[in-house]
Order: structure tokens, then C-alpha cells, then sequence
DNA sequence: TCAAATATGTTTGGACTCGATACTATAAAA
DNA sequence: TTTTATAGTATCGAGTCCAAACATATTTGA
């Protein structure tokens, strides 16, 4: 029965990676560089670095390095130093990137066949999805990357939403995006 | 909310292909050849070719042959010539393919992680995933790749179990497999 | 009947991915 | 202050990938 979870997650893997190929090719864009370019524009403030990219897509630093770069190029990313850490630098997806983005992914057939699922089923299918995902995730020994409200960092103070790891404020907008130090 | 399904089988798409890569790292074998011989592990003799992998994977058939030859020089599948049509190439995993796919595919911890799931709950998640990939696979025009016994073509007759398609008799064993002309 | 079209599979070349390694720069720890 | 850890980049060789050209074998159809 694991075969066939397997096998079913894979399939839709290799559809999802065949039709991203077709879309990016307008820009020369290849697969795993529009991955990166989407996870870019779903991330916080606090995991929109180059670690974190090697961290979402399982690679190494070296390899994402490139890829960021090829994006950079295409300006579809922007590079900006942080201020307190001067290693660190925070990639932003430029408008010309979230317009791509918009248009492009996740693939348009893809979008489509799932619309036409009956609502309930799509939200059971997210909900089962995720719990397999989590619990992979934990086996395996890695981060969770979750959404920054259901955190167990995320508090909800007199002064407004504060995030208990970095003791920064949070914006409402914010809290919705994924963060790499998600926790349970 | 499409977009929360699209990145949930991207990530667990990305954390499969890291461990893969692990499972394979002792033969020297990548991800993508890895799953060509679990493809060929589990489908018909209809489906046992180079164009059918090349269909499966969403490839190219050039790339696909490539993967092949590595393949055939490990020892993990050997290369039968069809009997009737000169063109066609059989490929049977070797005894040893499905050794080193026992232990490696799915990999361990994924299985791990699944088996500590409520049954129910894997059941469910298998049907609705099964579902969104059906819908897919529509949507995007490709074969649907199913078990050969839910086929449309599956026809039990007094003298046994017949494809009609093919007009060939099917052992009980044979109709468990997948077939890359399944339709519904 | 036999040339043209079609189908299966391989080979080659160029662009790109990937991990490993070595490297730079900055920050934190001892 | 020296050492160690962290963030990121650069380079190399092995391998993937597509596109195109190619070799065979089969089917079509005039």
C-alpha cells in the first residue's frame, strides 16, 4: 500500500515537472529554477535566503547558488544584504517575477484539473497531503517549513503578533507566508 | 488553494528525489534511473518498452534510452526482443533489479512514515490522490497508466481473462500490473 | 507490389543540473 | 585574540536533458 502512495505522488511529480518545463521555456527558465523562484515568493523574511532555498528543494548550496543566480540574471530575483548580518543575503522577487509566477505556476492544467474536484475533496486531499508530508518530514530528520500562524513561536501579544524566536514583530500579511523555523 | 496542493507534492516530490539519490548513491545510480527500473517492476508486457518509460516519466525517448543503457550495464534489467514486431524491445528486471528494489523503493523512511498513519487514513488519501492524478492526467492529455484489472478492455470470459484490446489471454498474476493503454 | 509514411529505438551534441570541494567573508565562541 | 561556525560563491567532472539526425522495421496506400 506504501507502493502506491509512492507511485501516485510520484507520477503527479514527474506531469508537474514535465508541463513547469513547457511553461519556463519562454524564458529559459528550467524546472528547478521556477521551483525556487516560487518558494521565493511564498517565504518570510526569515527564509528567503540561499540556505533556505538548499534547505526547501534538498540540494546543495553550491547548486542553488547557480540557480539564484540564472534567476538574478533574468531579474526575476533581487539580492539584498541584511543589515544586522552581513553575510546574509535576502532574495526578493521583483514584480516581473510575480507576474511570471501568476501566469505559470502552479502550471495552468494543473490549476484546472484540480478546480474541477468537488471543494470538499480538494480540502481532505490538502489536509491528508499534509499529514503525510509532516510526518515524512519527521522521519527524515528535516525542517517543516509550515505557515508562520500555526507556529508554535507565533504569539499573539497586547502590542500585537511577535514571533517568539526573533522577539520581532509580525505583520498580519506576514504570518500567512512559510517560514523555515516552523515548529509544532 | 490549488497552490497549497501544487506545493504540497512538490515538497514531498523533492524530499523522495533527496533520499532517493541516497538509496542509489551505493550502485551509482540517480534518481531518475531509479525510478525507470520501479516503473518497469511494476507494468505489463504491453508496457515493458522504452517509449512506454519514456511516456511514464515525461521524458524524451533519447534521454529515456540513455537511462536504459545504464541500467542494462548494472545488470538490473536485460533487453528481450518482441517476437512479432522487430521495432520492440522487452525490458525485464533482473533478479537483482528487484533485490536492490526491495530494499531501496520506495525508500525505507518514506514507507516509515506512512505505516504509522492510520490505515484508513492511507486508504483515503490513496483514492484521493488517485483521483486528482486521473484529472490530471485528462486535463493534460496524457495515457492514464492504470492497473490493468480496473481497465475498460478487461474482459472475463468463460475461457479466462482476456484484454480487448489484444485479444490475449491475462494470468491473474499479469492483471495486478499497469498498462500504458488503461482507459476508463 | 513497392515506394512513402509511420513507429520503435539509438546516437550525438550542446546546454544545463548536481554534488563535492575549495574558497571568501563575516560572526560567534573560546 | 585565536578558533570555530555560518552564509554564500566558484570551479570541476559526471550525468541529465532536449533536439535532431539516424537506423530498422512495419504499415499504408496508390
Amino acid at each position: 500500500m506504501n507502493d502506491e502512495l509512492f507511485n501516485l505522488i510520484e507520477r503527479l511529480a514527474n506531469l508537474l515537472r514535465q508541463e513547469t518545463r513547457a511553461e519556463g521555456f519562454s524564458l529559459g527558465l528550467q524546472p528547478i529554477q521556477q521551483e525556487a523562484l516560487y518558494y521565493l515568493s511564498t517565504c518570510n523574511r526569515y527564509s528567503d535566503t540561499t540556505l533556505a532555498v538548499t534547505e526547501f528543494l534538498g540540494l546543495t548550496k553550491g547548486t542553488v547558488s547557480q540557480s539564484l543566480k540564472v534567476l538574478e540574471n533574468k531579474s526575476l530575483i533581487v539580492k539584498e544584504k541584511d543589515k544586522h548580518d552581513k553575510r546574509i543575503i535576502h532574495l526578493k522577487v521583483t514584480e516581473f517575477g510575480h507576474n511570471f509566477l501568476a501566469t505559470t505556476c502552479p502550471p495552468p492544467k494543473f490549476t484546472q484539473a484540480i478546480s474541477r474536484l468537488p471543494e470538499a475533496e480538494q480540502k481532505k486531499t490538502i489536509n491528508l497531503l499534509s499529514d503525510v508530508l509532516k510526518n515524512y518530514q519527521i522521519t527524515a530528520g528535516r525542517n517543516a517549513f509550515g505557515v508562520c500562524q500555526n507556529c508554535k513561536f507565533n504569539q499573539k501579544t497586547s502590542t500585537g503578533i511577535v514571533c517568539g524566536l526573533t522577539k520581532e514583530t509580525l505583520s498580519t500579511d506576514e504570518i500567512k507566508l512559510i517560514c523555515r523555523e516552523y515548529s509544532i
